[in-house]
RNA sequence: AGAGGAGUGGCAGAGUGGUCGAAUGCGGCGGUCUUGAAAACCGUUGUACCGCAAGGUACCGGGGGUUCGAAUCCCUCCUCCUCUGCCA
C-alpha cells in the first residue's frame, strides 16, 4: 500500500498516477486519507497524554505503598479511574482511525511510473520490441490441443477425472517437457546468479495480505479453509514473504531468488473462446525470479529482468514481442509491468508467457520489508518478480511453431534435458 | 494426534506484580593505547508511532483479561523442544 506521506508529499503526482489507471474517485478518496491520518494523529496525542498521566499516577501510588502511605496511595487511585476510561475510548476512537484508513490504503493500486502508458485496456499496451520471425506452417498445421491428443502428452480428460476441468495430466513424453523445461529454467536461473528456493504452495492469510494478493483477489485463491490457508496463485506470494518483517543491511542488496512451484488459480468467471487447452488453467507450473532491491536500483534490477526473460525466450527459438502495460492493464500492486508474449503459429495469436513488474515500495510497505542504509537510516526496500518461466503457453508454442512433417521440432537447448529431439 | 516443558533485545541468558525497554555475557559500532594488529580499557548499540523540540506512548511469541500498576497473574491461539502414537 501507499504511504500516507507519499500522498501528503506528493499529491499531484499520486492522483495524476492513479487516473492513468482510471480509478475511481481518486482525488476524495487521497483526501479522505489525509483527514483520516489527521485525526488519528491527534487521538494519538490526546490518548497518549493521558496514558503519560496515568502512568505518573501509577508510579506515585507504587512509591506511597513502599514508604507505608496505603491511605494516600487509595486516595489517587480514584483519580485514575476517570483517566482509564477515557483512555479506553480513545484507544477505541483510535483503532477505527487505524482500521479505516488501512482499509481505504488496501482500496488504493499503486501509483504508475511515469512511463507507463495511459489506457483502459490491453488494446492501449505499448509495444516496446519484437524479436524473432513468425513461423509459416506447413498445411494441416493443428493447434496446441489437438497436438497433445495426437502425440498424447496432455491429457486433459484424464485430470477431469481426478481433478477437474483446467487440471491436466501430462505423460510420457509431455511430462517429460515439462521436466526439462523446468530444470532448463532453473539452470538458467543460476547461471545468472540467481539463488533458488523451494517454497511452500500454501500459505497463511498474512502473507496474502504481504504482497496484495488478499483483499483484493480472494476469490482467485484456492483456500484450504479448514486451515486457514490458501494454494498460491505464484511463487512471488511465498518467495517474496520470506521477506516480511525483515530489516536488510545495503550491503545485502541486489537479492534474486528463483524458485519452481505449480500455481493454482480458479481463474473465477474467465472462460471463454481464448482459453481452450493450455492458454488457461486451473494449475500450472511456473519458475518465477524475485528481486528485493534498494530503491534506487529497482529499475536497473527491473531492465535487467526483462533482458533475462527475453534471454530465455530467444534460447527457445521462440517469436516474441515486449509489451509495456497500460494504466489500465497493470496490476493493483505494480509500478511498472513489462509482458513477455511468445507468438502461438496455429493460433496465430500472442499469449502472455511472462509478466515482469516493479512494485517499488507498495509491497515492502505491506511486508514491512526495510533496509538500512549507510547513513544508519532505516527506509523501505524495493520488490520486484517475474515469472521465468510460465511453463504451459511456452509448451503450446513450442508445439505450434515447431510441427514439421516428420513431428514436432524440440529446441536444441532442451534436447540435452530431453533426451529426444523429435516428438 | 495425546502427555509434559518452553517462547525475553543480533545471539546467549537473568528477571514471578511497582524504581524494567529490561541485568550480565558474546557479537556490532566508535574511541584510548600501538608503527600496525591483538589484548586490555572507556563509550555506544531494538522497533514503531506522536511531537519543531524537550519529551511522550506502545511493544518481553500473537490476541484478550485481572490490577491504580503486568515481561511477571489468568484465558486463548500460535510456534518450538521431549516422550508416546502415526506416517512419506
Amino acid at each position: 500500500m501507499l504511504l500516507v506521506n507519499t500522498i501528503r508529499d506528493h499529491f499531484e503526482t499520486v492522483l495524476e498516477g492513479l487516473q492513468k489507471r482510471n480509478f475511481p474517485h481518486a482525488e476524495a478518496t487521497l483526501h479522505q486519507v489525509l483527514e483520516l491520518d489527521k485525526s488519528r494523529k491527534e487521538t494519538q496525542t490526546q490518548r497518549d497524554n493521558l496514558q503519560a498521566e496515568a502512568n505518573a499516577i501509577s508510579k506515585e501510588i507504587g512509591m506511597l505503598m513502599r514508604e507505608g502511605k496505603k491511605e494516600e496511595a487509595e486516595k489517587i487511585k480514584s483519580r485514575t479511574s476517570e483517566i482509564k476510561e477515557q483512555v479506553k475510548s480513545l484507544e477505541e476512537t483510535y483503532n477505527n482511525y487505524e482500521e479505516d484508513l488501512k482499509q481505504l490504503l488496501y482500496s488504493i493500486p499503486n501509483v504508475p511510473h511515469s512511463s507507463v502508458p495511459s489506457g483502459k485496456s490491453a488494446e492501449d499496451n505499448e509495444i516496446v520490441l519484437e524479436y524473432g520471425e513468425i513461423p509459416k506452417l506447413p498445411e494441416g498445421s493443428l493447434p496446441h490441443w489437438d497436438l497433445i491428443k495426437q502425440y498424447d502428452i496432455i491429457d486433459f480428460d484424464l485430470g477431469v477425472k481426478i481433478a477437474g476441468a483446467g487440471f491436466p495430466v501430462y505423460k510420457g513424453r509431455g511430462a517429460r517437457l515439462q521436466r526439462a523445461l523446468i530444470n532448463f529454467f532453473l539452470d538458467e536461473a543460476l547461471k545468472a546468479g540467481y539463488y533458488e528456493v523451494q517454497p511452500p504452495i500454501l500459505v497463511n492469510e498474512e502473507s496474502g495480505y504481504g504482497t496484495g494478493q488478499l483483499p483484493d483477489k480472494e476469490g482467485q485463491m484456492y483456500e484450504a479453509a479448514a486451515d486457514s490457508l490458501y494454494l498460491i496463485p505464484t511463487a512471488e506470494v511465498p518467495i517474496t514473504n520470506m521477506y516480511r518483517d525483515v530489516i536488510l543491511n545495503e550491503v545485502d542488496f541486489p537479492i534474486k531468488n528463483v524458485g519452481h512451484t505449480p500455481c493454482f488459480r480458479r481463474e473465477a468467471g474467465s472462460w471463454g473462446a481464448h482459453v481452450r487447452g493450455l492458454n488457461r488453467l486451473h494449475q500450472f507450473d511456473k519458475v518465477e525470479i524475485v528481486h528485493v532491491s534498494h530503491p534506487d536500483q529497482s529499475y536497473e534490477a527491473l531492465e535487467e529482468m526483462s533482458i533475462y526473460v527475453q534471454g530465455l525466450l530467444k534460447k527457445l527459438e521462440l517469436p516474441y514481442r515486449v509489451l509495456r502495460l497500460c494504466g489500465g492493464d497493470m496490476g493493483f500492486t505494480s509500478a511498472l509491468t513489462y509482458d513477455m508474449e511468445v507468438y502461438s503459429a496455429a493460433q496465430e495469436r500472442w499469449l502472455e508467457v511472462s509478466s515482469v513488474s516493479n512494485f517499488e515500495a507498495y509491497q515492502a510497505n505491506r511486508l514491512k520489508l526495510r533496509y538500512r542504509g549507510e547513513d544508519k537510516k532505516i527506509q523501505l526496500a524495493h520488490t520486484l518478480n517475474g515469472s521465468a518461466l510460465a511453463l504451459p503457453r511456452i509448451v503450446a508454442a513450442i508445439l505450434e511453431n515447431n510441427q514439421t512433417e516428420e513431428g514436432i521440432r524440440m529446441p536444441k537447448v532442451l534436447i540435452p534435458y530431453l533426451g529426444f529431439d523429435l516428438l
